[in-house]
DNA sequence: GCCCAATTGAGACTGAGTCGCAGTTCTGTT
DNA sequence: AACAGAACTGCGACTCAGTCTCAATTGGGC
């Protein structure tokens, strides 16, 4: 099923109207070249351009679209939350650069697997999962990247504290 | 080495003057009993005492201890940031229940290997990791828990978009 | 004890995200 | 086609975590 009749058949399933501020949305979110992005990034796209969908419309529609699991709501870091059109994408963690904030993805069966397990022994029922690293990217690491001040947090340098040193995990 | 030396040398290795705010910090963080916090919590929770320490001096103190790596800041769900001392801790990863908003924690050393694989491969130079499960714990799943608000998100219902509806990925 | 860089607190500020509301547009009646 | 009611939109006010500025204070090396 493609894109259009996906996002059709969602709106009706929820009795959600099919707008034209909703189909321009949908639209910003699938165009080539935008993978994450954020709210407010969207609202500055149609600003900038004089299309007329307001903020509290942009932020509503991406809930629904969140909550219909057609975009993936991604918070890496501790700045606003990124978006990702989940239409037509198979599961996938990410890898984000803290020097030039790079996202990039890789998916594991293997890890799924893993989690899975994890949840049994916890009896725990997942329904949505979060794994990133956070990290110096191939490039930047061999410095052909001119470190364009990165969507989160800038680099952190590590104390002496002996033992608790060595790359270690802590959340973002 | 106990914690307290473990927070004087790492002021020390900083060049971090030890004053009592800071102290006071410490001691509220490794308080038993308050595994997860809020920077909001430690200012409500000395303001409430009475104990004279700012907002600015928290934030501040938290953002030290967690590039120290004596503090870990986790991102679940999208309200704000909770943090939980590093002190005396081993690697482990987030359960949080959407329903109650416990957190609660699993390691898992193969999860370390696999992932470790992954930046190998990718030539990612990772720093910190964030994994994190989003579901409903199992006291919530039998019913014997009172759902109090949990702090993140409500409850999504899925909308019944076939093939992309099994409990599915998709990030906080 | 002196000195000054590091630190603190108060409060203004920022920016993402939310909300209430009045006006608009659909949709399904009759 | 007129109506009613529900869904929707934009505006702007609001919230709330987190940041910043700046004047006053203080830890700690001398």
């Amino acid at each position: 099923m493609d894109r259009q009749s996906l996002f059709t058949q969602f709106l009706e399933s929820r009795k959600l109207r099919n707008t034209p501020e909703r189909r321009a949305i949908l639209r910003e979110i699938v165009a080539p070249g935008r993978r994450h992005f954020s709210a407010e990034d969207l609202v500055a796209r149609f600003r900038r351009r004089g299309v007329a969908v307001s903020r509290a419309t942009v932020y509503r529609t991406l809930e629904h679209l969140v909550q219909g699991s057609l975009v993936r709501r991604l918070s890496l870091g501790h700045k606003h939350a990124l978006f990702e059109s989940n239409l037509d994408r198979r599961d996938h963690e990410h890898l984000l650069c803290l020097r030039c904030g790079e996202v990039s993805e890789f998916a594991s069966p293997a890890l799924e697997r893993l989690l899975e397990r994890v949840c049994r022994r916890k009896r725990f029922t997942p329904q949505r999962r979060s794994v990133q690293l956070l990290g110096i990217c191939g490039a930047c690491a061999r410095g052909k990247r001119p470190a364009e001040g990165g969507r989160t947090a800038r680099q952190f340098p590590r104390s002496k504290t002996t033992e608790r040193d060595r790359s270690r995990g802590g959340n973002p």
